[in-house]
DNA sequence: TCGGCTTGTTGAACTTGTTCAATTTTTCTA
DNA sequence: TAGAAAAATTGAACAAGTTCAACAAGCCGA
C-alpha cells in the first residue's frame, strides 16, 4: 500500500501486469526527508530517481549572480528528476530542497538501468512521461515570452493553486522569474483595484 | 545512402543491429520542402515526425497578441517534432515553415507506433532523445531567467553560429523573446564599443 | 517569551526592454 | 532592372521590472 501512488501514477501512463508492477515497486524504497533537508545539492552527482508521496519540494539552482531559480515545485504524485546528472554521473546544477517534512520513493542508478534492460515497458512509461514534460516546458518557455509578470503570477496560482498555498513570495518569484520585491508591487495592485 | 544522416544520428543515442537499422529506415520517407512553405500550421494535426536532411527550419507559435515566438529552429541532422499534436492527434500550437528550400524524411504516425511495438529500441532511442532534450529546454528556461536579452543574444550566435547566420534579425529576436527593434539597438551597441 | 532571523512591504532612482512612427536598406519578383 | 515588399535602423516617449535601502511583520528556537 506503500506503493499505492506511485502505482496509480504509473498506470497514468502505460498498462501494466501484476508481475511488472511489483517488479517494478521492488526497487523503491521509501525514505523520509526532513523539512530544509536537501535530497540533492547543487556540485554533487545524483544516484537516485524519485516520486512523492507526501510534502513538498523546490527543485532550483544557483546563478553566478547569486540568484536562485526554481524549475519546478514537487508535491505528492510528482516525480524528482535531475536527468542530466542521473543520467551521465556527473556533478549535478540542481539543488533538491523539502519545503515541509517528506516522503519520497527512491530507486537507485544502477537498478533503474537494470529495469530499463529488463522491462521493456519502463522504457516506454519514461518515454511517454519525458514527452508530456517536454511539452509542459515549451509552454512554459512560451508564457514567459509572451506573458507578463503578473499574468504569469495570475496562472501559476490558478493552475497550482494548492501547491502556491504552501509556498512564500520569494520562493514563487523564484519561479516566475522576477524580484521578490516586484511580485510585492504586483500583489498590492491587485488588491487594491479590487 | 538517403538514410546515412538518419541512421548516423540514432547511432549516437543507442546501438542497433544491421535488421534494426534497415527496419526503421524503411519508414522513413523523402519529401522535398520549399522555401517559405509549410510542414505543420497551426490549428491542423501533425501526421508525421521528420528528420531533416538539408535545409533549415523553424518551429514558432503565434500568440493571442499577435506575437510570433519560436520555439526553435531546426537544420541538417535535427528533428522535427510537435509531440503534443503527433501523441495525441489534436490541432497544434505550431507552425513548421521552411526557412530555405529543405530536404526532410518524414515518418507517419501509424508507421512510428508500429516501430514502438515492435522495437523495444525505439523506445529507448525517443526515451533518450526527449530526456536530452528535456535538459536542454531546462537550461534554457534558466538562461531566460538569469540573463539580459544581450546575454542571451550572445549565448545563441556562439552556441549556433551556422543556423545564426542563415536567419534575419526578426527571426532571432522572436526566438530570444524581444523586439526586432531592441535587438537592433543591442547590435549597434556593440558595434559601437568595438 | 525574548531575541534574532527570515519574509514581506514600500518608495525612489534606475535599467532594461517596448511601442510607435519615420527612414533607410536589402531582398524578391515581375 | 524597376518597383514593391520585407527587413533593419533610429529616436523619443513610455512601461515593465530591478536595485537598494529602510522598516514592519511573522516565525522559530532557546
Amino acid at each position: 500500500m506503500l506503493h499505492d501512488l506511485l502505482i496509480k501514477n504509473i498506470k497514468k501512463h502505460v498498462q501494466l501486469s501484476d508481475t511488472e508492477v511489483e517488479r517494478i515497486c521492488n526497487y523503491f524504497e521509501p525514505k523520509v526527508i526532513e523539512k530544509r533537508s536537501f535530497l540533492l545539492t547543487q556540485g554533487s552527482i545524483y544516484k537516485y530517481e524519485g516520486f512523492v508521496l507526501e510534502g513538498c519540494f523546490r527543485i532550483f539552482t544557483t546563478d553566478k549572480k547569486g540568484n536562485e531559480n526554481t524549475l519546478y515545485f514537487a508535491t505528492k504524485d510528482w516525480w524528482l528528476i535531475d536527468i542530466d546528472s542521473f543520467m551521465n554521473q556527473h556533478p549535478s546544477d540542481l539543488n533538491i530542497q523539502a519545503l515541509e517534512d517528506s516522503k519520497v520513493l527512491l530507486i537507485k542508478k544502477v537498478d533503474k538501468m537494470e529495469l530499463y534492460n529488463s522491462l521493456p515497458v519502463v522504457e516506454k512509461l519514461f518515454r511517454i512521461m519525458s514527452q508530456k514534460a517536454l511539452v509542459a516546458w515549451q509552454r512554459r518557455l512560451i508564457r514567459n515570452h509572451s506573458l507578463t509578470a503578473e499574468e504569469r503570477y495570475h496562472h501559476f496560482i490558478q493552475t497550482y493553486p494548492e501547491i502556491a498555498s504552501k509556498l512564500t513570495d520569494r520562493q514563487i518569484s523564484s519561479y516566475l522569474g522576477i524580484t521578490h520585491e516586484f511580485l510585492s508591487k504586483i500583489k498590492r495592485k491587485n488588491t487594491k483595484t479590487e
